[in-house]
DNA sequence: TCTGGGGTCCTAGGACCC
DNA sequence: TCTGGGGTCCTAGGACCC
């Protein structure tokens, strides 16, 4: 078999993004240390300067800050007092109190996500979605412009050219958003997102073939995407560190200790292999909503409360489902208890549903399966096995012998 | 000082079918 | 009578990602 062509793919990752978004608004902040996320109670506070008449704003901090929020998005100076997405930010009061705190505003981000990625695409067509703020994007057929000036030769190197290609791309998000981006340049897209990571922020790095050694290697093994908290944590205790060592560790020892899939990514992903396409539309999966409390309720005091919250759990999954025009066979609930141990039962229907009274029907059993011996924290509600609603007939036929409901086009997905 | 919300993928056992 | 083997679906849990 002959071998692939080279695939030039790149990884397009916004610079702290949510919290780069929040700094176009409020400008007076940059260079400061600032963290995006809880609640809505953290909007500034406008007022006017009775001296000068000028607009004065009155930014929370993380000092006073009581809750159960984390960091979605901290600035690189924040970053400096070790703050960092997911920490718990009454630990980060603890460590940084007078970092400035701002709420989350989703349809500020979803706006400009749509900006920088319609920015992209209109250079490089082929791309993958890979949440708000960032992207793969297939760079293996995309020229640069043509020379503007004489002076400038054609370039024949085709790294040279991804390249031109993804500092026209940085320019052109720029333009749109304001905002910079880091990208990273590599013949797949597991190189591609370690290479965007290398030199943050407003990086544009190419990884060939014959730079993994040098730049890949001596990286921690978490620094693969894939290789989470506890991987790395059972690695170590193996006697693996870094991605040379992974490399290193016969594949075969991995599976055994990591089971078949992952122990083979993990071989895989040390060389630097990957073959996964650029996947240029995706349909969703699973369609969820959830709520961590404030406070642990408790399933017989707190039951009106608790009630009504699943309710409207199970209204906003129907929401979703007819907004993104999908039904759902398999209705989940998940439930995350005082001492954080998480638990979830399934149902499957015969016929999938967007009916929030259906959901809720379904819900209601998967509750009733199980125990309730301890507070509550957190309450969700999902719908899975989607089906695309324009494919699926509006409801069972009266006499459906079975459950497999009536596709006008087998060939979608179940 | 406990740890958000929205997702994806994998594993493993049992049911059920051929 | 001592018991197979493959395939698919369902369920529960867990790791991981942004």
């Amino acid at each position: 078999m002959p071998a692939p062509p080279i695939r030039f793919i790149a990884h397009v990752d916004m610079d702290a993004f949510y919290a780069s978004v929040e700094l176009l608004r409020y400008p007076e902040l940059n260079g400061r240390a600032v963290v995006i996320g809880g609640g809505r109670r953290h909007e500034p506070i406008t007022t006017t300067d009775p001296v000068t008449g000028g607009t004065v704003r009155n930014f929370s901090t993380l000092r006073r800050y009581v809750g159960r929020g984390v960091i979605t998005t901290a600035t690189y100076e924040a970053r400096a007092f070790g703050l960092h997405s997911a920490m718990g930010m009454m630990k980060a009061a603890q460590l940084a109190p007078d970092t400035i705190l701002l709420p989350v505003d989703f349809d500020a981000y979803r706006r400009y996500s749509r900006l920088f990625k319609d920015a992209v695409r209109a250079i490089a067509p082929r791309i993958q979605d890979n949440g708000i703020d960032e992207i793969y994007v297939d760079l293996t057929n995309v020229h640069p412009e043509p020379a503007r000036s004489i002076l400038q030769e054609p370039k024949s190197d085709p790294w040279e050219r991804a390249h031109a290609v993804a500092r026209a791309i940085k320019d052109a998000v720029s333009a749109a958003t304001g905002l910079s981006c880091s990208i990273g340049i590599a013949p797949n897209k597991l190189l591609a997102k370690m290479a965007s990571e290398l030199d943050k922020p407003d990086g544009l790095t190419l990884l060939r073939p014959e730079d993994i050694e040098r730049r890949i290697w001596p990286l921690p093994a978490h620094k693969i995407n894939g290789i989470g908290p506890k991987s790395s944590a059972k690695l170590e205790t193996l006697g693996v560190r870094t991605i040379a060592e992974l490399a290193a560790a016969d594949p075969a020892w991995l599976v055994e200790h990591f089971g078949r899939a992952h122990g083979a990514f993990m071989h895989d992903a040390a060389h630097g292999r990957d073959d996964g396409d650029v996947l240029t539309k995706m349909e969703p999966k699973s369609i969820s909503r959830e709520l961590t409390f404030e406070r642990d309720l408790s399933p017989r005091r707190d039951r009106d409360e608790l009630t009504q919250i699943f309710t409207a759990l199970c209204t906003g999954v129907s929401d979703d489902l007819k907004r993104k025009g999908y039904l759902g066979k398999t209705i989940g609930l998940k439930l995350r208890f005082d001492n954080f141990k998480t638990v979830t039962r399934d149902r499957t229907l015969d016929w999938p549903t967007d009916d929030p009274q259906v959901i809720r029907q379904a819900a209601g059993e998967c509750l009733k399966r199980v125990p309730l011996d301890r507070r509550i924290r957190l309450l969700g509600v999902r719908a899975g096995a989607l089906f695309a609603a324009s494919a699926v007939s509006a409801g069972p036929p009266p006499d459906a012998a079975d459950s497999t409901p009536w596709l006008f086009d087998q060939s979608l997905p179940r």
